[in-house]
DNA sequence: TTAGATGCAAAGTCTTTGCAATTTG
DNA sequence: CAAATTGCAAAGACTTTGCATCTAA
């Protein structure tokens, strides 16, 4: 099951939208290929500059958006209103399941428009949104910890 | 059915909380007792300067934070991440469907997470989001009429 | 009277833009 | 080679903070 853009679809993509394929933008799909994280801007950037010292956060940024318009990337505003970014989803509409400890993100099939839900006379639905936030059993395992220690 | 706090009730939320009540705080406690619609804090500024002229942004968004913690208001971020805030819910646990137009809401009483979804293993939920965006009959017709003037 | 509220100014954060130098196709 | 990309610097938008003055309780 291809979940996600691999990073050479990304590639493809951005050559087939007339973007060139530079280093950094291999960098960056790799990147996103390769994890299930949310990440911002400044992640993204903390992360470039470990392979490319002299890197630019506009540069990021700008990679980042194109990206996004392309929809290789999917571009995401959490419950606090902090900017991040994941890989695309290639399967059909779905759901998002956020582990606010790592920001990783599991798929859900339900879909809550799917239900007879009653809305008001003839209003006519552009987009929804639904997401469930919480903590995966590793990060549980995490505060469990912390907790324990702090607590002595 | 009481969905909303008035502005009497907010007034006093805050005096138990240990807010002064100044004018500015009675003219925001009325401005989201009556609206249904989300507003940024753009647009209470341009409000609040009509009753104050000499109001300061920061007093407006320190006001907007205090009344956001205690409750009644309720912050929102878009979906494009634009901050927005509107008069606090006091009934149960409900969603919100949001016309995209008017930026006014109805709420929802249906909530996807009394469905039995499936979710990961240990997954410990700590929070979910749910919203239908689009437009309300007003705003159909306002678009419409701009659509029929456009190509007439 | 006095702790809290306000307006002003300035600083902070995050994001975007203009431009010359560099690199890709 | 031409056009796109990059890094730099600076500007923009939005939000927060420090402080002197003013005001509600």
């Amino acid at each position: 099951m291809a979940e996600h853009y691999t990073d050479t679809q990304m590639l493809e993509m951005m050559a087939k939208h007339g973007w060139r394929i530079t280093d950094q933008r291999r960098t960056l799909a790799q990147l996103f290929a390769e994890s299930d994280a949310y990440l911002s801007p400044k992640d993204v950037y903390e992360y470039m500059k470990t392979k490319y010292p002299g890197v630019s956060f506009d540069t990021v940024y700008r990679n980042l958006r194109i990206m996004s318009e392309m929809g290789v990337l999917e571009q995401f505003y959490f419950l606090d209103g902090g900017l991040k970014f994941r890989g695309g989803c290639l399967t059909r509409h779905h759901h998002h399941v956020i582990c606010t400890g790592c920001e990783k993100t599991l798929s859900l099939d339900y879909c809550p428009m799917e239900q007879s839900i009653e809305l008001p006379d003839d209003f006519q639905v552009m987009n929804h949104r639904f997401e469930i936030y919480g903590l995966c059993r590793d990060c549980q395992s995490d505060s469990d910890a912390a907790r324990e220690q702090s607590e002595g």
